[in-house]
Order: C-alpha cells, then structure tokens, then sequence
RNA sequence: GGGCCAGUAGCUCAGCCGGUUAGAGCGCAGUCCUGAUAAGACUGAGGUCCGUGGUUCGAGUCCACGCUGGCCCA
C-alpha cells in the first residue's frame, strides 16, 4: 500500500518536512559520498558568493544552477568535490563594517586600529557565510558544507602570492603612476572594472565658461568650458579640434572671444564674428592661465594644443585641460610634454602649493573659485550641467581623477595568451567567448593595487633605492624576514601583522617594508582552481580536479571580473584553461522587467520567496528559463510554474495512488512486458524513453531549459492523453492483465519521470520517490538513484506519430463539435476524417477507439470521394514537393492551382496520383483539405479534415439522456459523501419518457454508477435530488448498499 | 566611433538542418467537461515575424545594409 495522497498539498510544508527528514536521516552525507569510490570525476568549481549580505533571490537562481548540474552529475555517477566557497576580502565588507562602526573614512578606521577593524571584517564574515549556508540548505543545495572555503584563507592569499611571484620573474609587475578615478571618501583608487559596472550617477555639475587671456592678443581669451570647477587650478593646456572651423567674435560688451563656430549661440545674441579658422590655426597660442598665481603654476607655460576627440555637441569646442586630474588629459600631457600638477591628495583635498585651496577639499570649493575668476575678470557664465558622472560604487560618493602610483599587471605579452586559452573554454552561451575576447582587445594593464586595509596583503616590498621584490610564498617571507616575525607569528597574512615584517633588499641591503596596499579583490576568486585543488601542496590531487569541467556565474560583469581573472591567473600559472566550460546567465528583473532595488521595494527576500511560493517552484522558474536572457522574476511567475507544472504532475501522482490502493497494485510484481502491453501503454513508454534522452542531453550540454521544456511536454500527454484515456481502465472492476497494465506503465512513468525532475525539484520528486519507490533495491533517497537510462528499443516512432494523429484529430474533433453546440455527453453518430497522407491510415485505425471514445461518437470513417464533401482545397506538401522538383516547382504549383479540386482529392483520397500536365504528383505531395458538408460540422487545419454528423436521432438522444443521467448520479454520489467504490441502490422516478431511458439504459447506468440495481420510485433511506432532465422532471435518489 | 546581443500576438517568450497554413503561457471574450476538481479542455479575437535589398523554386530562419533597444568598450 502506499501513503494515500491528498489531491490538495502544501509544497511548502512537504519541503520543510523533507528538509526534516533529509537532516534525521543524514542523506546529505550518504549522497556526498556516493560516488567516492567512482572512478570518472566531475570537477565543479564554485564561484564564491561575496559573504556580506544574506543571500538573496538572484543568488538563487545561480546557486540553482550550480545544484542542478552537481545533482544530475552525482546521479550518472560522477565523483565529486562538492565545495563552496565565500568571498570576503574586499572594500565591500570594509564598506559594510565601517556603516555599522560609524566611522567615516580611512583617518577614523586607522584610529579605531586596523587590527580591530579587520578583525571585524573576518567577522562579518564568518556571520553571512553562516546566514548564507543556512539558506542555501533551504534551497535545497546541496555541498559539504561544512567544507566551504574562504577567499580570505591563508591559503588563498599565499597561493595568489605564488601567483604575483610569476608574474614578477616574468617581468609583469610594474608600479605606474596613472589617473585614476579615486573615491575621497573611501580614499582609494578604483579600478576601470569597478567603475563601469555601476559606476556612473545622472549629476548636475556647474558648467563653467571661462575666459583664458591670450598672450600677444591684447584683449583677445579662449572661450573655455569645464564642468570641473576645481580642476582650473592645475590647469595647463587647452585643446582644439584642428579640423573643426572656430570663430573669432566680438561681444556686446566688447570682449573678442574664440570658440567653435557651430557653439556661437553661447555668446547670445548681439555678436559679431570677425573671423573664421580651422582650429589648427589655434594651436600654439600661449594664454594666462586661470590661476597662474598659484605657486605651483609657477613657470607653467599654458599652450594650445590639438586635440581630436574634442566634441562639437557641447561647451565651446575649447577644452580645459588639467594633466594632473584627467585620464585622457595625461596621455595627452605625456604625448605633447605639456606640464603635469597633482592638485588632490588622498582625501580630495588640495595639496601644498595651491595657497589658499591647500587644505581644503574639491566638494567646497567652487564658490571660491567662482570669486576667484569673477575677481580677475575672467569668469563668464556658469550654467546648470546635468550628466552621468562616475560615483563611487560603494559608498556613492562622487569620483574625482586623480594622479597616484598603483600596481599593475602588464598585459601586453598576457594579452594574446589568455585569448588563447579563452578559446580552449566552451562558453555558454557561445557569445561568451566573444565578449570574453573584445574585453581582452580593450583592457589596460591589470590594476591590482588598493590603498585600503582589509584584503590581501600584497606581498610587494619595496626599498627606498627604487628596487622592489615580490615574496611568493610564507616560507620565503619567514626566511626572508629580518625583523617583526614576531608581530607576524600567529596571525593571517593581512594587515596590519604583517605590515611589520622588513626583509632585506637585495640590491643596497636596507631594510624594506611591505608596500601598504592591499589587493584586487579579483585575485581572490581568480585563483579558486589552484588554491582549492591543493595546488602548492598536492600536485597529483590538482591534477584530478584541474581544469575544472564546469563554472557557472552571472554573465554581465564576470567578463572583466571573475572569468577575466581566472583566465589570467591560469594563464600565467600553467597557460591552461581553468575551466573546460562556463556556463552563464543574465540579470534578474522584477516580473514587469525593472531592475530590482531595495530602494524600490521590489526585491524579493530570499526567505519570504521560499516560504510563499516553495523553493522547487523558484527553481522550475530559474530553470525553465534561457539563461542567455534576463529572467523577469516574482511570485506569479512562480504561481504559474506551480500550476501548470506541479500541480498536474502532482494530481497525476495523485490519481495513481488513489486506484493503485484500491487496487492494491504492487510494484514488487512482475510488470507485463512492454511488448505485450496496449498500445496507449507503449506509447506513454516511449515517450518517457525519448524524455530520458532528450534530458539526458540537455543536461550534458548544461542546458537546462530544453531539459525543461521537454519534461513539461511529457506531464502534459501522460496527464492530458495518458491518464485522460486511461481512466476507464483504472476505473473498470475487473483486475485483468489490461489493467494491471495500465498500474505498471503510469507507475513507471512517474518512477522514472520522478527521478529525471530530481535535480531541478529535490524536494517534491523526493516526496514522491519516499511514496513510489518501494521495489527492493531502490535507494532510500531520489537523490541517491542512478540518472535513468534510455531504452531505444521501447522508442517507437510510429505510436508517437499515432498518438499525435490522435491528440490532433480530436482536438479537431472538439472544434467540430463545439460548433454544433451539442454537449460532448451527447453521441453523435458518424465521425469523417480526412487524413493528410494514405499512410496514416494505419495509425488513424490504432488510434480510432480513442477517437470514438473521446470525440463520443458511433463510428470513425476516413473521409472519400464518396463521401459528398462540397468543397475542397488542396495544397501542395511543399516539405516533399519543394526538394524534387527543385526550380520547376512554380510550375507544378499553379498547375495544382488550375486543377479541379474535387478530382484531385477524389484522386488523392483513393490513393492515386494526380497528373498535373508533364508532372505527376504522388497523392502524399498533396495536402487536402475539406471545408464544408451537408449534414456535418467541420473543422480542418494543416491538411486534417474533422467532419461530424448533426443529425441526433431518437435513439441518440436516448442515450444522451442515459449519459446525462449518469453523470448527475456521479455528482450525487459524491454530494451524498459515498466512497470512490462504495456499491449502491439508485431510486428513479419520472415522466414515462425518462423512465424509458433509464429502463433502456439499466447495465450502462448500473455500471457506470457502481449500482447494483436501479429501482423505480423512492427510498426514504436515499439521498435524493430532483432533476431537470431536457425539460421533464426526474426524481433520483441513491443509497449506499 | 568599435564589438556583442536582441527585435515574432496586448505582455513574457518558443520556433531544430530554410518548406509556403508561425506556436505556447498569461491576459481578454465565450463554451464545455469534471470520480485528477481552489484543476482541466475547447473556441474566438489578436501577427506587415523591425525595415530595405539579396541568395533560393521557397526566407521568421541564410547574407548585406539600415532602424530601434540593451550590454560592453572607446
């Protein structure tokens, strides 16, 4: 017997009881080690989940991924490594820490101590690794969890230390000096992957027009826009476009002013242009710059200089130039030598040298520029400049650019071998690689360097006498280490403990110390598949694991972050893939496809998703959908996956149990062998063996939507075609071979449909796999099964081609008959069908009974010539026609076109060919479809023809009436409260015409109704109702026996 | 300015190797069925498959050039 099942459940609940059960009985542990003595391996590698918020709904749909490809692989037998890791080194969680300790900025971090606050960090931590594992557990992902590894282990830095060490000897790590964008508050630079991510604010800046004297040109100044009022005080250049025509023009109030022609509009109305030049003709000309007096303007020589990029479509077409504070702006200083003046230091504050603005920081100071220039006469206009300006992507906080030294990675010689080994990856989907290599093209040298306190130390000592060394591992620090081992001794390679380590400089002999940034936070996930895989200190156990076979992750962003990374550590480590392929997905919506914000309030908590909607919905959700696109997710798009999907999965299963109990079907008996079986029954069978391979493919291919897809066509033809024809075997009392039959297919169905569902829906396959599976030999869990096999021999095309020709022909069917407006309980007599091709014959017969069931009618003939349809159209196939007659093809198509449809389809219905001048078309070239009959209802579609009588005879409608009544019986047996089995006493009473049909009608009413007998009158013992039956009233009551 | 991706019904999306009559779900209007039932089936309305040109007997599908949107880079 099994667990009878409610035909209403509560998903959410069965998960918590299966979280329960799973926990009692430690399947966990039974299903990690499943494998352990397999000799193929599957190497997944975790991407870490950056462990500094709870885990929320986008986590998901990854970590569903991530799940379902281990699952499925566990369940072909695959050894595994089941680790996932947590990221959590970074100016994220610093970012988070100082929130909760109130601090401010890098000064109050340093007072607060550095060693406090990085302990805090590893804190924090610890604390959302633990949140996030408990969720994850919730979701049903299942890894050793008490296994995970941390970016932030010794072992991860010292291994990205082995990593810098190679790429030192190689000659890669150079210290640049650059502009950088710099966040003042967070006081550090930001690299360009960060800051296009979700970097960029709409601002409104003060655009600032400014008059720049020329030298020589009494009375003549620039026109000079700039949208950074601060950077005028290390201004040292001003560009043209040389092509673009500039004018001189006199003002209303006198002043001779250049600019772009195409920008006079700014000057107002009033001007005059005196001349007209190429901007070419500008270049060189010296002006006096805005703050000369400033010290560090000192015997700055202020020039014009040509610039291409200089755009028309805004400003005056003249660029203020600041080398010191503009990216592109000190390229061009190092190309035309113009001078070079920082103005910022760490904070965004002015440095000595600039009199009264040294100390004071960017955010206060424009108002005194403004006094400044209007004090010398200079300032123009200043305008309201809205424009997406770069923010801090942490903290918010506007960037300013800024000159400093940092660390690199040069990529000119890594640039093509990384491409190379980018190309050994099968990427998913294949425009990965593509986006993979234009980033390639287009990055710059690899900025790993960051001016903060809790990441990886970078283990770069640098000595006074300009050399520096790279230290690749805690050996050859210790060995090198020549004072502070002590401070160091017990304690993780981060700052502040080791920041007192000096070791020797090979060149002059001082002692060096660490330089004091911290890394890339990149290089932690970068070096996952060495530093997980024992890299430095079991050779042959990375070798098992390396390259991995599988990565998956969110695609935007990973390009130039975690994929980029890896790429380029294993590149330099081994010039190997780290991974065979990557799979990828887009970006989470919400369900109107806007983004998703806290701030919006449109995010879906993690929790609240699991506890309303049921995790296995989410995951339907995340893995019915293509990954390539963004997935607009919410609670109805997961109401509709529970509906369509589970719901009728579960009612199916539900039906099962219901008649296998009373039945009392028993999966421990020998099944009757497919071959013997009906055809219905080799039909669902070999639909469930082509389901087994196309998922089984699907999954392969780390495809999981097609997997999906098909798994939601399979449950739609065993609950809509399957169980829907088969019930009357169920429901029938006698326990022959047919229907033991039917138990043992619907059972193998669910058993095996059940097991390919496991991966994407742990939980409610493993609720029914507890209730279904108790055959000896079946594992106690789903999750420990073996991935079921194909069996191509039970695959036959032509019962699926029946069934098809069937679900078609009654959908026809259906249509037809709806236009009559006759209720489906009502037989019609004769069913005409007209059939696409002769040899369809056949499947039409296998499948005719169906047909007469389904469609209620007496009898199904294939439509003839001799059948009196009015009107036909005939078509050609062109599937078959196009190929053989290639370029002639027009021509046999209008030949078909002139030809008399009645004899063509006289013709193709008797199986003949059609001759159509010099050709002569087979009958299957030709497509036939019937329109109209007198007498009929007809539907037609794609060459199917439908046609069914009209006319309801007596007798008919004598049966229709039994039908009828039968069905009002159902429903009072069930409003009556009777059991699904219970025998009963039906009472009748009527007008002598509804006597007769019940008379007429008395084995099929008794048989139908489960009654024993069928008596005339009334029992006060009964349940009774009266009816209303085609205009008579009708007294029937019923009364369990 | 360069690269990648997408554009199919009101919305969200399928559509394999080109086959002429393009599908699903949701939504809308209606009908039916119901011993799987807080489901299900059917019917109907709704489509210049972004545009233009090309290849082909035949193009939603392949090619070229555009347009629009998104992402990335400059």
């Amino acid at each position: 017997m099994f667990e009878p099942v409610p035909s209403k459940v509560d998903f959410v609940q069965m998960e918590r009881d299966t979280l329960k059960w799973w926990e009692e009985q430690d399947i966990l542990t039974k299903y990690l080690h499943a494998n352990d003595d397999s000799a193929t391996t599957f190497s997944f590698i975790d991407g870490p989940i950056t462990a500094n918020n709870p885990m929320g709904v986008h986590h998901a749909w990854g970590r569903t991924y991530k799940d379902v490809f281990q699952r499925y692989k566990t369940m072909r037998g695959f050894k595994q490594r089941y680790q996932n890791g947590f990221d959590g080194q970074g100016l994220w969680i610093e970012v988070e820490v100082e929130k909760e300790l109130k601090l401010n900025d890098k000064r109050e971090i340093e007072d607060f101590g550095i060693d406090k606050f990085v302990e805090l960090c590893k804190e924090r931590v610890r604390r959302f690794a633990a949140q996030q594992t408990e969720q994850s557990i919730r979701l049903g992902y299942w890894m050793e969890w008490d296994n995970s590894y941390h970016t932030m282990s010794d072992e991860n830095n010292y291994t990205i230390w082995r990593f810098l060490k190679v790429c030192h000897e190689r000659g890669w790590i150079y210290e640049g000096t650059d502009v950088m964008p710099w966040c003042p508050r967070c006081g550090t630079g930001l690299s360009e992957h960060e800051i296009v991510t979700e970097g960029y604010q709409e601002i409104v800046h003060p655009g600032l027009y400014v008059r720049f004297p020329l030298i020589g040109r009494e009375n003549e100044a620039l026109l000079v826009w700039t949208t950074t009022p601060w950077t005028l005080a290390a201004n040292t250049a001003a560009y043209v476009h040389p092509d673009l025509t500039y004018a001189k023009a006199r003002t209303e109030n006198g002043e001779v002013l250049y600019l772009l022609k195409s920008r006079l509009s700014e000057l107002g109305a009033g001007h005059d242009v005196l001349e007209e030049m190429p901007g070419a003709d500008l270049v060189g000309l010296r002006y006096k710059g805005p703050f000369d007096e400033l010290p560090v303007q000192e015997g700055v020589d202020h020039r014009v200089v040509a610039w291409k990029e200089v755009k028309e479509s805004e400003g005056t077409g003249i660029v203020h130039t600041a080398p010191g504070a503009g990216k592109e702006d000190f390229e061009i200083s190092k190309r035309e030598g113009l001078a070079v003046i920082a103005p910022l230091d760490d904070f965004g504050a002015f440095v000595d040298g600039f009199d009264w603005l040294t100390g004071k920081s960017v955010f206060e100071v424009n108002e005194l520029i403004y006094d400044s220039l209007r004090e010398k006469g200079i300032l123009h206009r200043i305008e309201q400049y809205p424009h997406r300006y770069p923010v801090c992507w942490r903290c918010g906080t506007e960037l300013v650019f800024r000159l400093v030294d940092e660390w690199f990675i040069s990529m000119s010689e890594l640039r093509s071998m990384i491409a190379e080994v980018a190309k050994k990856v099968t990427w998913i989907p294949s425009f990965g690689l593509g986006r993979e290599l234009d980033w390639l093209r287009n990055m710059d040298d690899w900025m790993i360097s960051k001016k903060r306190f809790w990441g990886l130390a970078l283990p770069i000592f640098k000595c006074e006498c300009g050399h520096f060394e790279v230290v690749g591992s805690e050996t050859e620090l210790k060995e090198r280490a020549v004072e502070g081992l002590e401070q160091f001794e017990g304690h993780s390679p981060h700052r502040p403990w080791i920041d007192a380590i000096r070791i020797e400089c090979s060149r002059c002999g001082e002692r060096v110390a660490r330089i004091k940034d911290v890394g890339n936070p990149w290089l932690d996930a970068g070096i996952v598949p060495f530093s997980t895989l024992g890299y430095r200190h079991d050779r042959a156990y990375w070798r098992q694991w390396f390259p991995g076979d599988l990565i998956t992750e969110s695609f935007p962003g990973q390009f130039r972050n975690w994929f980029y990374s890896l790429l380029t550590m294993s590149t330099v480590l081994e010039n190997a893939e780290p991974t065979r392929a990557i799979h990828s997905y887009a970006l989470m919506r919400d369900e109107k496809g806007e983004e998703m914000h806290k701030s919006k309030g449109n995010a879906i908590w993690f929790e609240d998703a699991a506890e309303r909607m049921g995790v296995d919905a989410m995951r339907w959700v995340y893995c019915l959908h293509n990954p390539a696109s963004n997935l607009n997710f919410g609670f109805g798009v997961a109401d509709e996956a529970r509906r369509r999907f589970m719901i009728t999965l579960w009612n199916v299963y539900s039906f099962f149990i219901t008649y296998a109990n009373i039945d009392e079907f028993d999966p421990r008996n020998p099944a009757p062998p497919v071959e013997d079986r009906p055809d219905l029954d080799r039909w669902i069978i070999s639909e469930l063996n082509s389901l087994v391979r196309d998922v089984t493919r699907s999954l392969d291919a780390y495809a999981t939507d097609p997997a999906c897809r098909a798994a939601e066509r399979f449950v739609d033809y065993l609950s809509n075609w399957y169980v829907r024809r088969s019930r009357r075997r169920f429901w029938k009392s006698a326990a022959d071979e047919d229907k033991l039959s039917a138990h043992a297919t619907l059972y193998e169905c669910l058993v095996t449909l059940n097991k390919l569902l496991a991966p994407v829906m742990p939980f409610l396959t493993e609720s029914i796999h507890r209730n279904l599976e108790r055959r000896p030999g079946a594992a106690e869990s789903v999750h420990l099964e073996a991935w079921p096999k194909e069996n191509p021999s039970h695959v036959d095309p032509a019962l699926s081609d029946a069934a098809r020709l069937a679900m078609r022909l009654s959908s026809l069917g259906r249509s037809a008959r709806s236009k009559t407006g006759l209720k489906v309980r009502q037989p019609l007599q004769k069913l005409l069908v007209g059939l696409r091709s002769k040899n369809e014959a056949s499947a039409l017969e296998a499948v005719s009974v169906q047909l007469l069931e389904e469609l209620n009618v007496k009898e199904v003939e294939v439509m003839g010539p001799e059948t009196e349809v009015s009107s036909f159209e005939v078509r050609a196939d062109m599937a078959r026609v196009g190929p053989k007659y290639g370029r002639d093809t027009p021509k046999v198509l209008s030949a078909l076109s002139d030809a008399d449809p009645t004899e063509v389809s006289a013709l193709v219905s008797s199986g003949r060919p059609v001759p159509l001048g010099p050709y002569l078309l087979g009958p299957e070239e030709v497509v036939v479809n019937a329109s109209d009959k007198e007498g009929y209802s007809v539907a037609s579609e794609a060459g199917y023809t439908v046609a069914v009588t009209t006319n309801v005879t007596e007798e008919l409608a004598s049966e229709g009436s039994a039908r009828e009544i039968v069905h009002r019986i159902q429903n009072m047996r069930r409003s009556a409260g009777f059991d699904i089995s219970d025998r009963i006493e039906t009472f009748y009473r009527g007008g002598a015409a509804a006597e007769a049909v019940f008379e007429a009608h008395d084995g099929y009413i008794r048989q139908e109704t489960l009654s024993d007998v069928l008596t005339r009158g009334e029992s006060p013992a009964a349940y009774t109702e009266s009816h209303d039956l085609g205009g008579a009233e009708v007294t029937i009551g019923v009364r369990r026996l």
